[in-house]
DNA sequence: ATATGGCCCTGGTTGC
DNA sequence: TGCAACCAGGGCCATA
């Protein structure tokens, strides 16, 4: 399942390969599910855009667009220019934008129009250059949305960023809280971008047990897990994510994060620290995994 | 306001 | 071996 890690590799790959390249055609699939908004609206909305930026914002990949007629090729002088200024603080200046949530299985792929379309593919953009932008969704738990900034605000994550956030903010996010740790890690308005994995992962890293009351922490503790967050993240970021069932980026290329768990999905396996066999409770109603001994 | 639980979906796994 | 029941799980919504 993408989390914060997944979406960041898929979004850095879409932004290489599509920057600057418009989209001539987009066909988008039958299926109320996967779209905000009705499917041939949205693909109407998204020809002849511009793409001068793809980022992630929590577990979003928003893509910045200018609508209107290409200016001329995705490669000329004049768009390079538009997607490097683009690039930096500015890029919200972008006229729409194209938001797109993986949910559990949804994939984004930068593919040629003459590839076999896998099953499930929801939306197709035939861009410019030649390349094709797919997005593939199985379970259907992703969602593409469509926002005109001239009648709607740019799209903002609810949480804060758990790359950036530092220890007083941090601290605040979760005082007076009566959920669980692991269940306040995962509320997207609290933090944007944690999901199970990471959850977990950073619990072990923090040694912290993960059904700790989130209020009840000590401000020793939360900077401890503040950190582990932040490094485990990193950490998965550099290897491209981790790749659980069938998650790829926009290469369709797997991640090396999953050798790296501690805890995720290695019930019953020992713990790297102290051998002691991986214990798997239901909290949240999400499967979670802790060391016993190491996480008090 | 905050917390909890059911629901949406399909593919993989489990069990008979 | 084959088929059906079961289950995961992010986000959204109703409910407590």
């Amino acid at each position: 399942m993408p989390e914060l890690p997944e979406v960041e590799t898929i979004a850095r790959g879409v932004h290489d390969r599509v920057r600057g390249d418009s989209i001539v055609e987009a066909w988008f699939g039958s299926h109320r599910e996967p779209f905000k908004m009705p499917p041939a609206q949205q693909a109407k909305a998204l020809q002849g855009c511009t793409i001068v930026a793809v980022h992630r914002t929590g577990k979003h990949i928003v893509c910045e667009l200018e609508s209107g007629k290409p200016l001329s090729g995705s490669n000329s002088p004049v768009n390079r220019r538009e997607a490097k200024r683009l690039d930096g603080k500015s890029r919200l200046d972008g006229q729409s934008q194209w938001i797109v949530h993986l949910g559990m299985t949804g994939r984004l792929l930068v593919t040629t129009p003459d590839a076999p379309v896998a099953a499930h593919t929801h939306a197709r953009l035939l861009l410019a250059s030649g390349k094709e932008l797919r997005f593939v969704d199985p379970r259907r738990f992703g969602r593409l949305e469509f926002r005109d900034l001239a009648r709607v605000d740019a799209f903002t994550a609810p949480g804060a960023d758990p790359l950036v956030i530092e220890t007083a903010e941090f601290a605040q996010l979760f005082r007076g809280r009566k959920l669980a740790i692991k269940a306040a890690l995962l509320n997207q308005t609290l933090l944007a971008g944690v999901g199970n994995i990471y959850a977990d992962e950073s619990l072990f890293r923090a040694a912290l047990r993960p059904t700790k009351i989130a209020g009840k922490l000590t401000k020793t503790e939360l900077e401890r897990l503040r950190l582990a967050l932040r490094q485990v993240l990193e950490h998965a970021i550099q290897l491209g994510g981790s790749s659980v069932s069938d998650y790829v980026d926009a290469d369709g290329i797997r991640g090396f994060f999953q050798l790296e768990h501690c805890v995720y999905l290695r019930t019953g396996q020992p713990c790297p620290t102290c051998q002691t066999p991986i214990r798997r409770i239901l909290l949240a109603g999400r499967g979670t995994h802790y060391c016993s001994k190491c996480q008090q």
